[in-house]
DNA sequence: TCAAAAGTGTTTGGTTTACACCCATGA
DNA sequence: TCATGGGTGTAAACCAAACACTTTTGA
């Protein structure tokens, strides 16, 4: 696992982790949630952003709750910013998460004992829905946040995911399995990409979260073909070999794209 | 519109009725619903079972609650089971819809009204998020039935949908859409035909829910491509012109394609 | 015996796959 | 000057779309 971010402590957050505990469930939708997970692309890596929550060794999606009067979508844009920085940033729900065990009372009580609370019938204790939102992020363009319950929040590869809360494991697989299914038909790497990059970088991102090795020549007929990059006179220097072009998404015909659904197949 | 099925009064239910508005919040996970949007095939039609609510000249999905301790699916099977009958069947959540809007409180009062129940801080007044699921089933096999809410329960066809009460008219739209794109990349059709149908009645099916003309013949090599079809020996007879062939869909090869997810496009 | 629908190909053009050669660059 | 990766091309296999002829049937 790679170094993790910065420890966070927020002992200053005490009191507002109390009033939460205590009144959190006066201001939002009860009993539900929304967890996100948060595709990042570095070093050839697809990554998640994941948080270590304090009280547990166990590890979190950046999740959170939706105001009484509060859009689903917009509560999940506040969490990606809160936890990133990030706004507008290719967001979507994928799905909902609804068995009738999905409650981990050992934790939420270890919580309560620390911040003594009343554990009888806390509102935490219930059986929570959750929405499952996934987003792709500029990996290099996040600040990561931890958020008051946790202490640690970091950058994961996919293939180093510790053990985690609740069915959180199982929400990631589930988004990975849509952003697979996703990259047939809909473009992919805005937001995920920096802003110029080379053709194998986006070869790469796709070889990645497909899992598979793709012929160079033929992915660069495939993804030109589709008509959402433009070449840049632009080349990439300092590479000890031949300098590659850079390219950058046509953000309209990029948005078309999306729209449209693309079909085919890798 | 076609005919209606018979009105059933409930009067017997009025109690029921009552004790669910005034108790229904404790039985059931808070501010949480389901709405089924069933589709049906019959005579070169795509339907969807619908419900005309009392109180109310609109018409909505038929839905319900999540009991407490009830996984989200079982919740949605159960509903399907008491509309139709039918159990086992293709049931899938597309989306969960949770703008800050979706309240009806016009309605809601008058039917709290209608059973003299105290209207202030009704649990059935506040905002829900609800889970869309989406069915396909046998059209000929379903036994409608209204529920106490409602004084009819029909097969509307797709392009006669009725004023609907809530954003369920959206909650029909995008079930509609996933329906297409599931269709790219997954088999369809089981639970939807008879057992045994012709070539012509998948097409059909096909051509109706992608809303446009297949050449027969491409059509014929496309699906049996797929292997999910069994041709039986038998012929359909006392149709005016040559027989055609029955199918059935091979059942192991269907899921095994489900789960895979075809790839193509129609 | 005829109209309508079923059964069965074939041709054509495009897309996907597999594979090969030359070029530019820094070490 | 050489190792490495970039840029470009082509043949074969495969698939989708357009289209035609023959067969079966009841009226």
């Amino acid at each position: 696992m790679k170094p993790l971010s910065k420890t966070q402590d927020h002992p200053s957050n005490n009191k507002l982790i109390k009033k939460f505990l205590k009144e959190g469930s006066h201001f939002h939708h009860p009993s539900f949630s929304i967890d996100c997970v948060i595709f990042g692309f570095h070093e050839n890596q697809l990554k998640i952003l994941l948080l270590k929550m304090h009280h547990s060794k166990k590890w979190a999606l950046p999740g959170g709750f939706v105001g009484k009067d509060e859009d689903l979508d917009d509560a999940a844009h506040n969490i990606l910013k809160s936890r990133t920085g990030l706004t507008n940033i290719f967001l979507q729900q994928f799905h909902v998460f609804g068995s009738q065990n999905r409650e981990d009372p050992k934790y939420v009580n270890q919580m309560l004992d620390f911040y003594n609370m009343n554990k009888k019938n806390h509102w935490l204790k219930k059986r929570f829905i959750t929405a499952g939102y996934y987003a792709l992020v500029d990996y290099s363009r996040t600040f990561p946040q931890v958020d008051p319950f946790s202490s640690h929040c970091s950058w994961i590869n996919l293939n180093e995911i510790p053990a985690m809360i609740l069915d959180h494991k199982i929400i990631i697989d589930k988004a990975l399995f849509t952003l697979r299914l996703q990259l047939i038909y809909q473009p992919i790497g805005l937001n995920l990409l920096p802003k110029k990059f080379t053709m194998r970088d986006i070869q790469s991102l796709y070889e990645t979260i497909l899992n598979k090795k793709i012929d160079r020549r033929n992915f660069q007929r495939k993804i030109l073909s589709l008509k959402i990059l433009k070449k840049l006179k632009e080349k990439k220097k300092g590479l000890p070999h031949k300098s590659p072009h850079l390219f950058k998404f046509d953000e309209k015909q990029y948005q078309i794209a999306l729209n449209e659904g693309l079909k085919g197949s890798w």
